[in-house]
DNA sequence: ACTTGATTACACAGACCTGTGTAATTAGAG
DNA sequence: CTCTAATTACACAGGTCTGTGTAATCAAGT
């Protein structure tokens, strides 16, 4: 019997395909960058079905972030590790061709002064994560949990914004080294761990190609 | 007769001109939100006269970030005050309408994969800035001024990154108090004074030189 | 078999974009 | 004044963009 337990069938809706074929273009090219119809070309439908789908543009970019704006799920790892867990996250993703940044970041600096959805999406968002950073800080015991977590979610996006522009981990790893610096001057202990030591010298870097792959202009 | 000491009578150049009406357009609205029409019309001149000036939008574009990528001019006061006085700069253009965050990290996450030449100057930039920083930690008698200027670096971008979603000034304020005490982990001193008080109200606390200075970065 | 809804191909409107070509006009220097 | 260089108006090419209209086709479910 090959289905005691079926393993999900991958059924998408033709919603979820659009949006997953508008998150790719977008995130990697930019929002302005591609049209509905290099959507439409990359799931492989008419661009009317699209526009059935979405019937504007700014609807598709606010689903996009929608789509993106979910929460941390639980972990059972202890507080300390989620939270410099997600620099060291950041450091691996930056060597990756296909991480730009924060896309909600992105989108508000692209989609400049127009009064778009995605501002507030974006502001709820990044609201959402700074709680997150606060309950963590708050089960470490550590003073004053509000502003350390405004602090840290700064660190958290500055390392991404460096990042973007100069492809560089040491952004994180230098944020994350901050970060353990404000959280012991909060109180919190950090004991040198060897799987998560905060200026870590860890040979976790995954058989990177050794040398820039693409410099364009030597 | 009116000119014993002409103070500079402003005959701006029409490369200049243009370029003012670039930076203005662009950095508001997004480079990639206005063409070369609405520059034009911004100068008012005509399109072939922008044209005369500036073969392609791309160099514009280019001509417009190199216009922004100027170096700090040196200053008299104190380095503490120098570098301090970047967060305050930074919470007072939190409030202003004509204030998009960084024009650098704007044009590069808009300009998405495009190898544009932009990107090069944003990166050029933003280790002069470093640089700066750092010139001044080691002023300040900072351990380990390079890693240190990264992270203030981090902090100040971060802070940008997240007062351009947030629109609120407290983003700086908290980056200008992380800052403080990253350097008085470092051994800088730092007096609560009156005029630039790491915390405003509540100096004190994060005066406090909590648990082991510096065991935090091994 | 019949009905209902989704999807398709395709043309098209209207706007905006970058960039060019050209001939007339202006302004300043010698 | 004359010569030169900048600037102008204006049309236009060729492209892309968002969004719509329409009639044909496809895929079920009843």
């Amino acid at each position: 019997m090959p289905a005691a337990a079926q393993p999900e069938p991958p059924k998408p809706t033709m919603k979820e395909r659009i949006l997953a074929a508008a998150d790719r273009l977008f995130y990697l090219q930019g929002i302005r960058a591609v049209g509905v119809d290099t959507v439409a070309a990359e799931v492989g439908i008419s661009k009317r079905t699209l526009y059935n789908h979405f019937p504007s543009k700014d609807l598709l970019i606010a689903a996009y972030l929608a789509q993106r704006a979910t929460p941390v799920p639980p972990s059972d790892k202890p507080p300390l590790d989620q939270l410099l867990g997600a620099f060291d996250r950041l450091a691996r993703a930056s060597g990756r061709t296909d991480y730009r940044g924060c896309p909600f970041v992105n989108a508000v600096a692209e989609l400049g002064h127009e009064d778009h959805a995605a501002r507030r999406i974006a502001l709820d968002f990044k609201e959402s994560r700074r709680l997150w950073v606060r309950g963590l800080l708050t089960e470490l015991g550590a003073a004053d949990p509000d502003q350390l977590a405004t602090q840290i979610v700064v660190l958290i996006d500055g390392a991404i914004a460096t990042d973007l522009v100069r492809r560089d981990p040491k952004m994180a790893q230098a944020a994350k080294d901050a970060a353990c610096v404000l959280m012991q001057n909060a109180g919190v202990e950090i004991a040198a761990r060897p799987a998560a030591a905060p200026a870590g010298r860890r040979a976790r870097k995954a058989a990177r190609p050794a040398r820039a792959p693409r410099a364009a202009t030597p």
